[in-house]
DNA sequence: ATTATCTATAGATCTATAGATAATGC
DNA sequence: ATTATCTATAGATCTATAGATAATGC
């Protein structure tokens, strides 16, 4: 009964303390270290990073990684699905959207709004081979998924010639956003015009 | 005298010879070991790729690319040049082309079959954080140039609001060759049609 | 007892340099 | 003498694991 008196002292954690205290950060490690990670993934790269660097960064010691991920991989593993996610689970709802040019701004805008409110623009590492490997398998497969969408959404509109081209510039003038986000070019208006871009190249016939 | 008439014997190399014979490669060494780094550094990414790995692939040992480069990095800043030099030393070229749509047009189409071109499709490390160091500055420069000449080459043909942004869109769409290269969506047939969508980008008034 | 951290370290790298060596060139 | 390679290695990493430890929970 007293127990539900502690709403001032912050809750004290459980296990060992850590050695260098990030205070004031109370969100859970495994937070911390994706926040940590994905810094520095944005700015070096992936294979460019240490764990320690990792480790540093989020405030406890290398080896305390190991507890909260299985390694490295699954540390970005865990990123590049935030950066996926948050449309992938919207798909079903933008193509219940009547009007198909509607549709295609609302999954680029969408889209665009996702990759650029991701952890430190992380979608920055989607060209990059060093992505490849089988343990980021998962992602490739989400990926293919919204490519297909814009594909799809294209289609519908049914102006151009060859839907499965123009998505896929569709899906990489989106994808721009993560350049333009890195350069401090990008803006509250960048995700709609990103989508116009995009409906312009869906509603114009090729000349 | 004589010396002229060495045409069928293969010319002795100079210096000790390699261990590993990789027979049959005439070529000098730098150019050996700048397209086995190209092929790894596009398979898994600059940092991910040692060079113990590269100097194996060119067929010698570890330490001998020293001798030929003074370091990693001076490698990858090679083969980075050869994706962006064909198309800065044509922009003049370009420049002086009287109708503006042609003028862009020309400048996609070659700097889509650079990229295509380029050896093992090196610009899909261009978006990567692994590139953005200093020891790239010129390389950087180089593709800011690039930038410029699509932003011009959308300002002199006068249909859309903002150069800046289309030029941008249309360097993204022309880079995507690189990705559909990988993929191997990409066939002859590529560089007009890249080339087509810039243009649509560039003569579509904004809805 | 459970949890979350720590310290310490094994074992495998990796880059770059030093210095020897095996060819050709003159 | 010059050139292009080699062998060997220093010194600095890096990832992941083993096992100890310092909290809270019950």
């Amino acid at each position: 009964m007293m127990s539900t008196v502690t709403e001032e002292r912050a809750r004290a954690r459980v296990g060992r303390p850590r050695r260098i205290r990030a205070d004031a950060d109370e969100r859970p490690a495994p937070e911390q270290i994706l926040d940590a990670a994905a810094v520095l993934f944005a700015e070096r790269g992936y294979a460019a990073t240490s764990t320690r660097q990792i480790a540093e960064r989020a405030g406890m010691r290398q080896a305390t990684l190991y507890y909260h991920f299985d390694g490295k991989s699954q540390i970005l593993a865990a990123l590049l699905d935030q950066t996926v996610r948050p449309t992938i689970d919207q798909l079903d709802r933008i193509r219940a959207i009547p009007d198909p040019e509607a549709a295609l701004v609302a999954l680029a805008e969408l889209d665009v709004r996702t990759l650029l409110e991701a952890p430190h623009r992380l979608a920055v590492l989607y060209a990059s081979p060093e992505i490849a490997g089988s343990e980021f398998a998962g992602f490739h497969a989400d990926r293919a998924l919204l490519r297909q969408a814009y594909v799809e959404a294209v289609a519908r509109i049914g102006v151009v010639d060859d839907p499965a081209f123009i998505g896929r510039c569709c899906l990489q003038i989106v994808e721009a956003a993560t350049e333009l986000g890195a350069t401090g070019e990008a803006d509250d208006a960048t995700p709609s015009r990103l989508a116009a871009v995009c409906l312009t190249l869906a509603t114009s016939v090729a000349k």
